[in-house]
DNA sequence: CGTTATTTGTGCGTATGTATT
DNA sequence: AAATACATACGCACAAATAAC
């Protein structure tokens, strides 16, 4: 039953995953024009369908575009911020480049509030509480609750029990890690908030003052909801960025 | 040159446009299975091939979900608000639920700032200041900037032209139907900031009120910006929400 | 300015694999 | 075990856009 999110057995998935990885490490740079369906085919012993399976991937997450009778080229870097917040896999990846230290170790709790929205029968559930540093500086103040039957499968992570442990990871990655199965969706809400106390001190700013706040509530494949995060952002230190496309987005571009 | 947004000649583009169609006026209402890819193929007149292609469509937009073996069923309506603003589409849709009042009618102004993040080599451009109203309550303010050559285009219709006139467009929608080509795409920021006193006393809030800001800057297929949109909305009234997903999510789904 | 070669886009037929009932 | 339904893969033909001649 469990799935890997890497072991791609299928051939236009792990060509996908090839050409994906080529075009990230600047192989491809500066919008340097791909092999043609044709070459692809032949030099990766596939059929031409299954190159062109393969490209849909990369079209639909912004790596490369492609005009008809002359080519496919791989994006601009900066147009590919469209994998910065778009889709789980952006929130998956976004421990690259920060960390999380934590403020309120991983412990079972009562909170009515975050129980009804986890959909949960009972009031108890775990509850984290972090802040993620970027490049040493506080942008962002979480708490995340879990159900019980997931939370349970975190607290043998010595780094979520330790106040001020430090770590390169994301909590919704963990959690994937030791659930059977993939998170397949997350539904974010932003808006404007008052900081609690708590947080206001942990990301040196005033009680009260207006932050950003961004809730995203994480499902399963059976659609049950695995954690609620409740995250608040300095907007002196942070703007929200996403870069939206017409959906079936086959066009000319410069 | 100039594309259609419906005229869809290809087969599997119209029979997408069917299927979504009746998805969304409820024909399968309530997470119903829809007709099986060998159905639809007789009863379209087309290849299971082309069934299948459509589908894709519709799974990428969040329609439908599919699982092997059992069927294609309706997404939830709640699962598909993912049509509310992860897209261009949705944005131009828009106005469907909500009118267009104008407030400052359009003009051409000089606006340094505005300039700049169009890429403008002069200062001058067009503006135009107007709120939104959802069930007859102001939900948002909005400035739009434009360049002089998209600016003159929008001049000759009298509703942006005299104040506290309404319409059920959106400007972007409006801006593309006078443009050789499509918006392709749109960079999306969302921070908190102070409100300026014009746009407070058009939403009914505090001058210096912390608000939800959303600046869009839209694109046309040649990477043009054709309008820059200042968004205030009052976060009593609004958030901004959206539906994440996995990119290749071919997943169970309860 | 048309012609031609190249490259991607669309459509169909078929065979086989895998998940569900 | 069998039937059903979606998933993957390959092959081929032709259309449409682009670029070079």
């Amino acid at each position: 039953m469990a799935r890997r999110t890497d072991g791609a057995k299928v051939a236009y998935r792990m060509l996908a995953d090839q050409l994906r990885d080529e075009v990230a490490s600047d192989v491809y740079a500066g919008g340097r024009r791909l092999p043609t369906e044709a070459e692809l085919a032949s030099s990766h012993r596939v059929s031409r369908q299954t190159v062109r399976r393969a490209m849909q991937e990369l079209v639909a997450e912004g790596y490369v575009y492609r005009v008809p009778g002359r080519g496919t080229f791989a994006a601009d870097r900066k147009h590919r911020y469209l994998r910065q917040l778009g889709s789980i896999e952006d929130l998956l990846n976004l421990a690259v480049d920060s960390e999380l230290e934590v403020v309120t170790p991983l412990q079972r709790r009562v909170d009515i509030d975050a129980a009804s929205r986890l959909r949960l029968d009972s009031d108890s559930l775990y509850c984290l509480t972090f802040r993620r540093l970027h490049q040493g500086a506080p942008v962002c103040h979480t708490s995340t609750f879990h159900p019980p039957a997931i939370g349970r499968t975190l607290t043998d992570i010595p780094e979520l029990a330790t106040v001020g442990a430090k770590t390169a990871t994301t909590i919704i990655g963990l959690v994937e890690a030791r659930m059977d199965g993939l998170i397949v969706a997350a539904d974010q809400s932003i808006t404007v908030g008052r900081v609690p106390p708590e947080a206001a001190r942990e990301i040196q700013c005033e009680p009260g003052a207006p932050l950003l706040r961004i809730d995203r509530l994480y499902y399963d494949e059976r659609d049950r909801p695995v954690e609620l995060a409740i995250n608040w952002y300095n907007p002196d230190m942070y703007t929200y960025r996403v870069r939206l496309q017409r959906s079936q987005h086959r066009g000319t571009r410069s």
